[in-house]
DNA sequence: ATTAATGCAAACGGTTTGCACTACT
DNA sequence: AGTAGTGCAAACCGTTTGCATTAAT
């Protein structure tokens, strides 16, 4: 895979990468070969990791790889809304790319595989709880935990 | 407020101690001080408070209290089916006692203030995961974040 | 007399912090 | 040159573990 957006022949993650980048600077942030290396797990996750994993999957590309820096990186992409978090069922940070549409997390307490609900299926529960309680949900923070179709059946 | 079931006057909290204490019994387990202060400061939540909160209330009746035996006690009270435990928006664990009826948690993130969602409020969620990918919601771990209608005047 | 439960201390895992140094701009 | 970002190490917080000791049955 690419290292540098500009050579990068693979289309969407570059445009990513430019993006962040752009975005960086014009805040006179940096952009440095450790955030390079984390965009790059970024663009390559489905949608959803933890923190951890993170730092799991940067230190694949470079061993050297530092925590602290990956959280702090996390912490600006944050600020400039490439990506946010929200917690597993078991409270670790869940980070998760640019989401074009908001959702949320199912998780199976069993097989711990983890899809995205989007807004609609979450829509019902949102709008009574709205109405009933005045009480504005924040659905990229919604984790359900519960147990799959497959972990049902066996 | 009592300390010993027998001697109570409150109805209640003895109650539940006794039944407490007889199914601890039953499986040969033991009904020391520790586990009576535990079930003293479960009597007087509201429903559900996190690990390290009731740490901190144990130690106002016994300043004595180690962590790990409050951990403990609430494992075996899960297993015996007293209390149960989710995860707040923040990660730690979050236990309630004796759940009447199964309930999730709304959660106010900017005034960090919780409040119980009953079955019948998420129903539909519920219903609408299970036909359309077979998922089996744990509602007792559900935890949504957002902001009370309070938070959302001011 | 059993053996469950405790106190203690140390370790855990994920994340955060302080600080001197490095390297983007 | 200026200062954002890094590497490192140490601290953090809530929770868990191992083990010798205590105490409920």
């Amino acid at each position: 895979m690419a290292v540098d957006g500009s050579l990068d022949g693979t289309g969407i993650a570059a445009a990513d990468w430019s993006k962040v980048r752009d975005l960086l600077h014009a805040r006179g942030l940096r952009w440095t070969p450790q955030r390079r290396a984390l965009l790059e797990v970024l663009a390559s996750t489905d949608g959803h990791v933890t923190g951890a994993e993170l730092v799991e999957r940067c230190r694949a590309i470079d061993p050297a790889t530092i925590p602290s820096t990956v959280y702090r990186t996390l912490d600006v992409l944050e600020e400039i809304g490439f990506v946010s978090h929200s917690h597993t069922a078991d409270g670790r940070e869940q980070f998760h790319v640019l989401p074009v549409v908001e959702h949320g997390h199912l998780e199976c307490r069993r097989c711990h595989d983890s899809w995205e609900i989007p807004v609609d299926e979450a829509a019902e529960l949102v709008t009574a709880l709205e109405r009933g309680r005045g009480f504005a949900v924040d659905l990229s923070h919604l984790s359900i935990l519960g147990l799959c179709a497959a972990c049902r059946e066996s």
